[in-house]
DNA sequence: AACCGCTCGATTTTT
DNA sequence: TCGAGCGGTT
């Protein structure tokens, strides 16, 4: 008789109870795409809870994303019930840190209430520094030093650690001193960004051993997800609040590590073992998603990548559709090719059941490649949502109201009252803000407190204080409301009275979005009693429960794919320069090659029963034409796990031996300029390639269908169009015509070309 | 102080 | 293509 197994453990295969069943020691869990790594974490989570191993706080699970801590919590629950609710260590790396140092962050020269920084307060912040420090700002921009700053924070490193050549050439070999001025900015507004709440909880851990001491008592456990994004500063903090039995399960897959550019390090997931000896490793490679083809297609693929510790992933689903590449001519033909085939799985075909529209998703290396989907969708009528698209928290009306609470919440806030103290136009322009930045600065005070003791005097000139005055007025009642009024209704009375409400309905250009988004930004404030509270989610949830899109098309890039599965994938784009992504291999060489390609291999994988390349041979980009020849990583796929076909003449000449071509066209991996790629039809021997002769705007293959007026099926005021800042609105509907706003620029488009697909 | 029109440049993005 | 940022004008 076989062994009667407890229930946690049903379902499980062996690997994966094993993963769950090493509690003591340290365990890095190499889990391949679809091979269930959330089942594992929360398993173990249960596991340990239910031998009485921990009590629920006293397991710390860090996450990279807020999604993926609530999850991990909503399937704890399921498993151990109310108990679940007392992991209050189960969050995002940053949230966990903020935690703590505002434990502690009087070791570290803040105070407890200290307020985190967006990076739209950290570029105003900097762009201060740049101006006293006399910085020309056209060379160098607050921006990329911003982004210098993050990078050096990603690493670990505070101003005394930086070494010359590590970007402290910037600014003219200011880098360090900007970046201390910065530091010290940020301590005298009582303020950090988010690579210090992680850089701050290290120095306070370092240098106060008993402080360590109390956290290696409470964290008897502790879990990481992603683990190969993790970053320099993460890596050494999870080091440091190891404690010597190393209870330390750390998860991942180096063949996803995808984030290098913003500080992941491979490198910690590949020595695991040297950094923790005698470390179990145990691999996941049996997939519950996707069919043979697929897996085999994405193996190939990933096989030319040389630093990984090796997986080989296998399933039970023999057979299935051959991953299927498609050659066409332009964007337009790859677009009409996909929305065509999406339509035709949509009414179902000989081999399957009709799909649903959300069973089909595009991904994309870049937001740009969106549009040309968008357009033909939009004409074609298929529902379709952008994943990812703005963030609701970083959409300007949304920071402008938060900036009014949190210089309510604490007046010294001196960046949000740089945002808002113009805003809605009160008449106080950039010359008499910077006279009380640069006034308050000399008095050593925060600007509220200089405005305050400038209106007693006669310094300004009536056509500035008298605003000012006016504003002083209402800021101060609000004080007073916020003392017992709801947070929501404090929102309501200042949008109103500061005119805010006034300014957004006087604007054409953004219809009714902006005030449905602030209504919403009052919605979510309901559901906290306190101000505080609310902002301190704000700044590290920034993240709000979005609709799913109900059954509609996903389009979105292949970073925001992560995680995610769906039935039928498309990759198209998978051009040289296009995807692997030319500035990428500039910047990185073979590393940033390598990591495109593991970008391909997370596409591939995402897909459960069919996977579509596709590329084409010429393409717009920006509006310019330009030729394009297939990705290497096309050839990179197996001939027995592929299917091509191709409008272009190029497959032929036989897709998979470009590999050749590239060889004997002297065709290096990490070439840093686009100008050393042999050009199509030029150094390449290959007869079939001249087909594709570098032209000009080459003719559409096929004209869309004649229009017939359906633009009625559209709604005013829907999104059609997802820029990079904001919406494309439906302002009016004329007949068959759609006429488009930009909500940012006011600038109009019209559609006028639809598809009758009745 | 506010607005207009021109030029330039352009991955990936979480917290 | 869009939008940000700048400089010149009202």
């Amino acid at each position: 008789m076989a062994a009667v197994k407890p229930d946690l453990f049903t379902g499980l295969n062996t690997e994966q109870e094993a993963a769950v069943r090493t509690v003591q020691g340290p365990v890095l869990v190499l889990a391949g795409a679809g091979t269930g790594k959330t089942r594992v974490l929360t398993t173990r989570i249960a596991h340990i809870l239910g031998q009485g191993l921990a009590r629920p706080w006293e397991i710390l699970c860090v996450t990279f994303t807020n999604k993926a801590a609530r999850e991990m919590r909503e399937r704890t629950q399921k498993l151990v019930g109310a108990s679940a609710e007392g992991l209050q260590n189960l969050g995002t790396f940053h949230s966990i840190a903020a935690q703590i140092l505002r434990r502690h962050a009087d070791l570290v020269g803040l105070k407890s209430n200290f307020t985190i920084l967006d990076d739209d307060d950290q570029v105003r912040l900097l762009k201060g520094i740049f101006e006293q420090e006399g910085i020309d700002q056209k060379r160098y921009t607050p921006k990329s030093f911003a982004w210098q700053i993050d990078q050096w924070k990603n690493k670990g490193l505070t101003p005394d650690k930086i070494k010359g050549g590590e970007g402290a050439e910037f600014g003219g070999n200011k880098g360090i001193k900007l970046y201390q001025a910065y530091q010290d900015r940020l301590r005298i507004l009582n303020a950090c960004d988010f690579g210090d709440l992680l850089l701050h909880n290290l120095d306070i851990l370092t240098k106060h051993p008993d402080i360590l001491e109390t956290y290696h008592r409470k964290f008897k456990y502790i879990l990481v997800d992603e683990y190969q994004d993790t970053n320099v500063s993460q890596y050494l903090w999870l080091r440091l609040l190891t404690n010597t039995d190393r209870n330390l399960c750390c998860v991942g897959d180096d063949d996803q590590s995808i984030y290098g550019w913003r500080g992941a390090e491979v490198d910690n997931i590949l020595k695991f073992e040297r950094d923790y000896p005698g470390a179990k490793i145990i691999r996941l490679e049996r997939n519950y998603r996707s069919t043979e083809h697929i897996l085999g297609a994405a193996a190939g693929l990933i096989k030319a990548n040389t630093a990984r510790l090796g997986k080989t992933l296998f399933t039970d689903e023999k057979g299935g559709d051959k991953v299927q590449v498609q050659g066409l001519w332009d964007g337009a033909a790859e677009a009409q090719f996909v929305a065509e085939d999406m339509e035709r799985l949509h009414k179902g075909t000989r081999d399957n059941d009709p799909r649903k529209w959300s069973d089909m998703a595009i991904l994309v290396r870049a937001s740009f490649q969106m549009r040309a989907f968008e357009e033909r969708f939009v004409m074609l009528q298929i529902p379709y949502t952008v994943v990812g698209g703005p963030r609701f928290f970083e959409r300007a009306e949304i920071r402008d109201a938060i900036a009014y609470l949190r210089l309510i919440q604490s007046p010294d806030d001196d960046l949000a009252f740089e945002r808002i103290i113009n805003v809605p136009k009160r008449g106080i322009g950039d010359a008499t803000v910077q006279k009380l930045l640069q006034q308050a600065r000399l008095a050593g005070v925060s600007v509220m407190t200089a405005v305050r003791d400038l209106i007693q005097t006669d310094e300004l000139p009536a056509r500035a204080k008298t605003p000012l005055v006016g504003f002083m007025r209402d800021f101060s009642r609000w004080l007073d409301l916020s003392k017992d009024a709801q947070a929501s209704v404090l929102l309501d009375t200042v949008l109103t009275d500061s005119g805010y409400f006034d300014m957004q309905r006087a604007d054409k250009t953004s219809g009714q979005t902006r005030l449905d988004n602030l209504k919403e930004l009052g919605n979510s404030m309901a559901a906290f009693d306190d101000l505080a509270a609310f902002l301190e989610h704000v700044s590290l949830v920034m993240d709000l429960e979005r609709d799913n899109g109900g059954d509609s098309v996903r389009l979105m890039t292949l970073h925001a794919a992560k995680g995610l599965e769906f039935p039928v994938v498309y990759l198209p784009g998978w051009e040289e320069g296009i995807f692997p992504s030319q500035r990428s291999m500039d910047e990185g060489g073979l590393k940033s090659l390598e990591e495109e390609r593991r970008l391909a291999y997370v596409g591939i994988t995402r897909a459960r029963q069919e996977a579509k390349i596709s590329f084409v041979a010429n393409r717009q980009v920006y509006g310019r034409w330009t030729n394009q020849i297939p990705s290497r990583f096309v050839d990179e796929l197996p001939i027995e796990n592929v299917e091509a076909t191709s409008q272009t003449g190029y497959q032929s000449a036989g897709w998979q031996s470009q590999q050749s071509r590239w060889d004997r066209a002297g065709y290096e991996p990490n070439y840093t300029k686009k100008a050393e790629a042999p050009a199509y039809g030029g150094d390449l021997a290959g007869v079939d390639m001249r087909r594709l002769e570098p032209k000009a705007r080459p003719t559409p293959h096929r004209q869309p269908a004649p229009a017939k007026p359906s633009a009625k099926n559209f709604k005013l005021g829907e999104r059609v169009f997802h820029m990079k800042f904001g919406y494309g609105l439906i302002v009016e509907i004329e007949g068959n015509k759609l006429i488009v706003n930009f909500e940012t620029s006011g600038d109009k488009k019209v559609i006028d070309s639809f598809v009758d697909r009745a």
